[in-house]
DNA sequence: TGTACATCAGTGAACGCGCGTTCACTGATGTAC
DNA sequence: TGTACATCAGTGAACGCGCGTTCACTGATGTAC
């Protein structure tokens, strides 16, 4: 989809091309759903901007994928802040964080697998390796969740003792339920919202 | 690392460049951990073969994916039969098997990921939607594993009563465990024995 | 108030490279007469 | 037993394409004098 004509932007407000081309990174995210398939040209072509404009703003394309994704992230970690704010008590505001989760893997599965299924590669060893590292924004939102299942446990509404064990295997469910349903499609998948349901039960005690 | 000077197959056996390849294309899957890294020409130079050899035994590089990925499959699911059929009890046989799919998943990053974690892109959709289908040999190896937490639960050593939903959730738990810890490697994740007994605990109520 | 100049925000052509694919070929070996 | 021919198992050069990167440029706008 090459864009029309592209008026440049007035002087001292360069900046907004990079803002263009972090969207245009996104869109190819979401139809590729891999960042391999991406490439610089790929970018430039669906942000209607010639090749060798993207050096002004990013060093190479590894660079552009670690913003979105650090963009990406917080979104997320944002939206889970409002749910945490929207709910009242700590059984309804599990439910409805882990459904948030949930909804953002079923829904929009590409982001979800940049976000959370990112590939370490030998090759990429020699541009640094700071896809590896484990973003604060990751620490911060588990311990979103994390704190929210202490809240159930004191609240006696979760049967656990360990929240933090406890949490890390509710992640691990749900990831696998996410990543294996979008990996293995013609499998007999129970319903969804039982799997959820039964998740929460099995991996933090949750009385529903 | 380009071979020495092949010798040519003679006659009748042309077959046996076909196991090449395949044997090539193992070899890349196992050091990039995702099929989409993959040419033509990199398993021809792999192979120490032309490019154009391929296009005797192959229609096109998902031809050979695919290959790779049952070869792979069978392989994995005879290793979990022979688990099978070197326990004694129900309780010892499901642990075993769980550890041999953890086994796999941690110690060959690459090709679990291929097995379970393959992409389906939409560029692709043209040339055939067969990696989409669920292979039976993944159903076969479900069976296998879902009949052992049936004899667990008919045995009294599993608390959970629904063995076909409870086997899900191992999956999930288990494919979540590895996958993550793969892709997120900085985050503070507990000890995977520790881990492993916890999902077996929460997942088919395995009194341990 | 003019005007020369510097800076900013890009463009477009060209490069060498790896890609999948084509095409004509090579040379060993089996087979029909 | 010879020998002509067909088949098999590949090879090597060449193609057009998309890639990342370089290089010299364009043209608008701010700034110093």
């Amino acid at each position: 989809m090459p864009k029309v004509k592209r008026v440049r932007n007035p002087r001292g407000q360069g900046d907004h091309l990079r803002e263009e081309i972090l969207i245009a990174c996104t869109t190819l995210l979401d139809q590729s759903g891999s960042e391999l398939t991406i490439s610089l040209r790929s970018i430039a072509h669906e942000a209607g901007i010639a090749a060798p404009s993207i050096s002004r703003h990013f060093h190479d394309i590894h660079e552009i994928i670690d913003a979105v994704v650090a963009r990406e992230l917080d979104g997320f970690q944002r939206r889970l802040r409002e749910v945490h704010a929207a709910t009242q008590n700590p059984h309804d505001r599990i439910i409805e964080l882990v459904k948030a989760y949930v909804s953002f893997g079923i829904h929009s599965p590409s982001r979800y697998r940049v976000l959370f299924s990112r590939i370490y590669s030998p090759y990429w060893s020699d541009t640094g390796l700071s896809m590896v590292e484990t973003s604060p924004l990751m620490t911060d939102t588990f311990a979103l969740v994390r704190n929210s299942v202490q809240e159930c446990i004191d609240a006696g509404v979760a049967a656990k003792v360990d929240a933090n064990t406890s949490t890390v295997m509710l992640w691990y469910s749900l990831h696998g339920l996410i990543t294996l349903r979008q990996s293995i499609t013609s499998f007999p998948w129970p319903d969804i919202d039982v799997a959820v349901a039964q998740i929460l039960q099995d991996s933090i005690g949750l009385h529903l």
